[in-house]
DNA sequence: TTGTACGCGTTATCAT
DNA sequence: ATGATAACGCGTACAA
């Protein structure tokens, strides 16, 4: 590897002085206009790019952040990697990806890691820990979006962006209402998940309003993947021969539910509908294509690292974000 | 924000000097037992982490590493990135994520940042810039593992890792025929992909070899996903209705055949037999399951990391890998 | 308009 | 066994 050329090496090319490279490079005033243009040309020629550690042990800024997320591999998760990365490429950005893998110990040591790297704000999805903890690691950071968590004090530096999940799962239920449909199920996902408690209220507030009897045995928690969904579908369907709606925690669930439907000889949409959500690209290639509430997911990941980009800049930033999902109504309900 | 402390911090509150403190945080000897154990306390006390920017500084060592992939969307790189972030957690380094959109100059300024953000190494998905470019670029930086794209001469601290696509290729011919099968076509991806080249090789060896003749009515380019093999497909069916083997540059495009033949009344595997590559979660999702060859791509990725890093601490490393891919029959084959 | 001195937090080197 | 000092590459504050 080539040795890189530092602000010195130009500044001795140049004749010139290290500052005023450094001026130059800043596009800062005091330059005249002949030795900028002949200080740019050398900076182009020898491929100087300023060292951004060094920048940043001065400033203290590191023009990187940190996104903490339980697995890239998941669509829901890929999309949001992939809006957060576009949104800081826009604004000069670098971003540390780090799967947590649902582990605690491993998202604690995300954490640290990203502290030792000094980044300039956090985007921390799902995030497991209890609330004392959440409130210590917040204060570790100059600049964080919380996804798919609530604070209940708010502070300053921190911004939280939810899906509005008890609505989305109401209207979903109000869609299958509206179908004639009246045993509903809910295939929700794991208890410990913030989405699933808010969903699980949606659902019962949709039953509530169209006077349909609340009824646990309609109920159920998988894992929140496509075998889950099976799995689980396969248990109410016997359970409750007569469900004709399924309303499923995500998107994978909910394409498992209708295999498990499929292999049980009931038709979907006809003998049983059935309504996922995030609108995951499997939506649209499995077939039936899924009716599902319709997240902008890369958006969001976009919102939240220009809300990060605006409080690392010192810009005021709602406290709070909350994201109404859109019933996209396909062939499954 | 609390102030970190820093190492002067904890040494005045121990009352030894800076680099007392220095030594025991890096496990160097010169140090009493007693001493060690004091400051030991006082670092966890006062939450003390070294701060790796300013430590990669002096050690020009920054323990991150640079990922660079076309779309973290596509499952094919979600899989290599988990992998690649797996194999870095165990080693305590950390990546930066960066998508190319298959942008030429985005790939470009990828690199840039990366560069100056001084990483130790760097793992290159698909590279798209030409031969000098790739030169150029390979020298900048300490160590590379290049994924998917090979090497006219080799270089000490570049690494390529490939998929054997021709072989795949060909044992996906040679199975078609093994079934009977004669008119056997391709859904190739894109032309300026290498892959796409590799396995149009292999695909062509795999017919000579069971003396079927070439027929470039039976090839066709597509974008390298559904809808891409869906249009396809049938464009190939329309222009070619006896076919009765489809090999697929991906599982993407495979499935989007699978619909395109279902949507035309024919039935798979029974008039059509397909054949994807790769293997991602979708192959076993839809129904039939996809016969595709399968990759462990998560292992992929920690294989790149694990070579990475070796040769960051200067382990020498095989100059390149190639896998070997590995026909799963599922059931649409 | 241009340059000098200093400090960011850490490690390496050389003393003590 | 411990400490003082110089460097790493850069920006800020001030001086010329």
């Amino acid at each position: 590897m080539k040795n890189r050329p530092t602000l010195a090496d130009i500044a001795e090319a140049a004749g010139v002085s290290l500052m005023t490279v450094s001026r130059v490079i800043n596009n800062k005033a005091g330059v005249s206009e002949d030795l900028r243009q002949e200080i740019l040309g050398l900076v182009t020629e020898m491929g100087y790019h300023p060292n951004q550690i060094a920048r940043g042990l001065v400033t203290s800024q590191t023009t990187s952040v940190g996104l903490i997320v339980p697995d890239n591999t998941n669509p829901f998760f890929a999309q949001i990697a992939r809006g957060v990365e576009d949104a800081a490429y826009e604004h000069a950005y670098s971003v540390f990806l780090v799967n947590t893998v649902e582990d605690p110990i491993r998202e604690l040591e995300a954490l640290d890691s990203l502290w030792q790297k000094d980044v300039d704000g956090l985007i921390w999805c799902s995030a497991r820990v209890s609330a004392e903890e959440l409130g210590v690691q917040l204060r570790r950071f100059p600049a964080v979006v919380l996804l798919n968590r609530e604070l209940e004090v708010p502070l300053s530096h921190v911004m939280t962006l939810n899906v509005h999940d008890y609505r989305g799962a109401r209207v979903a239920v109000t869609h299958f209402v509206g179908q004639g449909r009246q045993r509903i199920a809910f295939l929700n996902g794991p208890s410990h998940s913030l989405s699933a408690h808010r969903r699980l209220q949606g659902y019962h507030a949709g039953l509530t309003t169209a006077n349909l009897p609340l009824d646990s045995i309609l109920e159920g928690c998988c894992p929140p993947d496509t075998e889950g969904g099976y799995e689980a579908a396969l248990a109410l369907l016997k359970r409750c021969p007569d469900v004709d709606a399924i309303l499923a925690f995500n998107d994978l669930v909910a394409v498992g539910a209708m295999q498990a439907c499929q292999a049980l000889g009931r038709n979907v949409p006809k003998d049983i509908g059935i309504i996922g959500f995030d609108d995951i690209p499997l939506a649209t290639i499995i077939k039936p294509q899924l009716t599902t509430l319709h997240v902008n997911l890369m958006h969001i990941g976009k919102i939240a690292m220009r809300a990060l980009f605006d409080m690392v800049e010192g810009v005021t930033c709602p406290a709070a974000i909350l994201i109404e999902p859109e019933l996209f109504v396909r062939d499954s309900a």
